[in-house]
DNA sequence: CTGTTAGCGCATTCAA
DNA sequence: TTGAATGCGCTAACAG
C-alpha cells in the first residue's frame, strides 16, 4: 500500500542505505546512481515517511513559531517573515526536498498554553523554536519556561526570541531580538510633550507582560525628563490597563476622558489599540487631532490609513521576523552576546498636534 | 541521558505497554497502576518522543492549517479560530496531553508552495489538514493538487476546505466550507444601484484565483440584473485586476478614475484593497462618500474604524475557522454533500451614499 | 487489567 | 562508492 525507501532501493537495484544517502544529500553517491534512485522515486511517487526519519535520526524538520495572536497582524507579520526564511521556496517541484516546516502555534497569550506547545515541539524533538511577542512576567511562569528552554536547548533545539527580551536567568542559551520598547515609548511622548501637551492619558496593555512595561516605562521617563510627574496619584489615574485590542482602547478611553476631561491627548499601546481610541474620542464629539492627539504603536499597515493618519512607533516587524527566521536555522551568526535590540523609529503623522489654546 | 517510555516503566514497577496505555489513555488501567505511572512521569520529566510514536502507530497528531497570507487578518483570524478547536485549552499543567499540535503554513499564495507543504504534511502523516483561502485556477495546479489531496486522504488524513470552493473534480473525500462571494458580491453592487449608482469602478483581485472570479461574477450579475451590462469593453474598462493588498487598491483606483473619471463608486475586491481605494480618492482631492462611495468585502476588525467607517459585505471568518477545526478534529459531522455554503452578510456604513446628482 | 513480542521505516555504523 | 546489519522509542496485537 505505502511505498517505502525499501521498495524504491528495489526498484533502482540499490541498496536502502544508498537511497537514504540519495535523499539527504550529505553524502558523496555516483551521479548514475543517485540518478536512477530519484528516477524510481519519481516513479514510485515516493514521501520520506518523517516519524521514521526523525526517530532514526532523533531530529526533526518541524520549526515552531510561537505566537500570542495570530489574528493579529503584528504577529502574522513576523511569523510569516520568519517562515520565509525557514520553510525555503521549494523548488517548484512540489516534491519537497530538504525544507523545514515552519509552523506557527497560537498560544492566545495563555502562559499555559505557551508551555503546553513547547511541550509538543518536544515531543516533536522540533529543530528550532521561535518565541514572539512580549512575556509574561509571573515568577513562576519564568522559572517553568526557563526550565522549559533549558530541556528543550538541552536535546539540540535551537531557541530564538523575536520581540521579546531574554530572560532574567537566561544564559547564553538563546539569541534575543529584542524591540526598544522603551526608547520608542520615550520618544513618543516626548514629540507629544514638545508639541505642548502636558496631560497625556496612556492606555496600557495587560500589566503583566513585559511589553506593556517597557512601553509605559518609556512614557513615564519622557514625564518625568520633562518635569511632568509631579502626583504619582495623578499618572495612575491618567493610565488604564487592558488587553491589546481595540474594544480595550475604545473603554479606557472614555474612562480617561471620564476621570480626567482635561487631557489633550492618549497615548494607546498600541495601533489596534489606537484605533479604538479614536472612535471613543470621535464619540464624545471631539476631533482628532484639534480636540485631543491620538499615537499608537507598532505601525501596523492599516495605520497610515486612519483618518487622520496615526502618529506612532514603527517596529521592523518583517525584518526582526526574518532575521529570527535565520537565526532559528543557524543561516546567520547570533549577535555579539546573544542580544540585538532593534531599534524603533518614530513615525510622525496626522493624528498628533499642539493642543488647543487655553 | 534522555529518558525513554522503559524507564518510567521501570521507575513505576509496570511494562512499558502499560505506561503507554496510560499517556495515551485510550485502554483501560487500574487507577492506582495510572497514579503511579503519573508519579513516575513527573519524577522523570518525561515527555513522550513523538517520532517514535508516531512511527508505530502510524498517524501523527499534526494538523496543518494552509494560509496564503498569515499576515492577513483574513487568514490569521481563521487559522486562529481553526487553531482553538485543534490544540485544546491544555489542561494547565504544560504537561501536554493528547493534544494535537495544529500547525500554519504560510503559502504566501504561490501554487507550487502549496503543493509542497502538503507534501511535507504528507510526510508528517498528518492527521488532517485544513486548506484555506481562495484556490488558483490553473488546470494543471488544480490537477495536481487534486492528486496530492487524494493521496492524502487515502493515508487517512482529513481534508477540510475553508473559504475555499470545492475542486472540480471533487471527490466526496473531503468536507468543504465555502463562503458565499457570489452572492455577497451581487448585494453589495446592488446596493450601490440602489443608492443611484451607474458607473461603479471595480478593484479585482488576481484574475487566477476562485475568490476573485466568484466575487467579481457577482458583481456583474447585479450589473446585468440592473440593465447596466449594455456594453462588455466598458465593463473591461472599470475593472482592474491586482494583489489583495493596499499598494494595489490604490493604484487600481487611481488608474479607474482616469480611464473613466466619471465613475462615482468603487468596489475593492477586499477591505485591505478598500483601505488603498480610499487613499487615492482622498488624495486626488475627492470626498468619500459625497464624491465617490467605496466599498469593501470582508468586514474585517479595522473596517468599522475607517473614517468614514466601511461599507463592506461581513463573512463569518472566526466561525468558520472553527468549524472547520472541528470537522479536521471529527469532532463534526460534514455538511450534507459535504458542502457547506455560508453567507455573507452585507454591512451598509459610511462610505456609500447616493452619487452627487448632475 | 497487564505483560510479552514484534515490528513501524529509516539513518547509521562498520565492512567491503 | 556501496551494502549489510543494527537499533532509534514506541504501539499494537496477542496472551494471560
Amino acid at each position: 500500500m505505502t511505498v517505502t525507501l525499501a521498495d524504491v532501493a528495489a526498484r533502482a537495484r540499490v541498496s536502502p542505505a544508498t537511497v537514504s544517502r540519495v535523499l539527504n544529500g550529505n553524502y558523496p553517491v555516483a551521479a548514475s546512481t543517485r540518478e536512477r534512485v530519484l528516477r524510481a522515486v519519481d516513479d514510485l511517487d515516493y514521501v520520506l515517511n518523517g516519524p521514521a526519519s526523525s526517530l532514526a535520526a532523533a531530529t526533526s524538520d518541524l520549526v515552531g513559531i510561537l505566537v500570542n495572536d495570530i489574528a493579529d497582524p503584528f504577529f502574522g507579520i513576523m511569523a510569516g517573515a520568519a517562515q520565509t526564511q525557514i520553510g525555503g521556496p521549494g523548488d517548484g517541484s512540489g516534491r519537497a526536498g530538504g525544507e523545514k516546516l515552519a509552523v506557527i502555534c497560537n498560544t492566545g497569550g495563555s502562559p499555559e498554553r505557551e508551555l503546553t506547545y513547547l511541550t509538543l515541539l518536544q515531543r516533536q524533538r522540533a529543530a528550532a523554536v521561535v518565541l514572539t511577542g512580549g512575556a509574561v512576567e509571573y515568577p513562576a511562569h519564568q522559572a517553568a519556561m526557563a526550565a522549559k528552554l533549558a530541556k528543550l536547548a538541552d536535546a539540540g533545539t535551537r531557541i530564538v526570541f523575536c520581540g521579546r527580551p531574554p530572560l532574567p536567568e537566561g544564559d547564553a542559551l538563546v539569541a534575543a531580538l529584542a524591540f526598544d520598547n522603551r526608547g520608542g515609548g520615550r520618544r513618543l511622548t516626548e514629540h507629544l510633550i514638545a508639541l505642548g501637551h502636558r496631560r497625556i492619558g496612556y492606555v496600557a496593555g495587560p500589566p503583566e507582560r513585559t511589553t506593556t512595561r517597557h512601553r509605559l516605562e518609556g512614557h513615564r521617563e519622557a514625564l518625568r525628563g520633562a518635569g511632568l510627574d509631579t502626583d504619582p496619584a495623578d499618572e495612575e489615574r491618567l493610565t488604564v490597563h487592558g488587553p491589546y485590542d481595540r474594544r480595550s482602547g475604545y473603554e479606557a478611553t472614555l474612562e480617561i476622558l471620564r476621570r480626567e476631561p482635561g487631557v489633550t491627548a492618549v497615548v494607546a499601546a498600541n495601533d489596534t489599540v489606537a484605533l479604538g481610541a479614536c472612535a471613543a474620542v470621535r464619540d464624545q464629539g471631539l476631533r482628532i487631532p484639534q480636540d485631543i492627539s491620538v499615537a499608537g504603536f507598532d505601525d501596523l499597515p492599516f495605520s497610515v490609513d486612519a483618518v487622520p493618519a496615526l502618529t506612532t512607533v514603527r517596529l521592523p516587524l518583517f525584518e526582526a521576523g526574518a532575521r529570527a527566521g535565520r537565526l532559528a536555522m543557524g543561516k546567520e551568526n547570533p549577535p555579539p552576546g546573544g542580544i540585538a535590540t532593534i531599534a524603533a523609529e518614530l513615525m510622525i503623522r496626522g493624528s498628533t498636534a499642539p493642543p488647543r489654546v487655553g
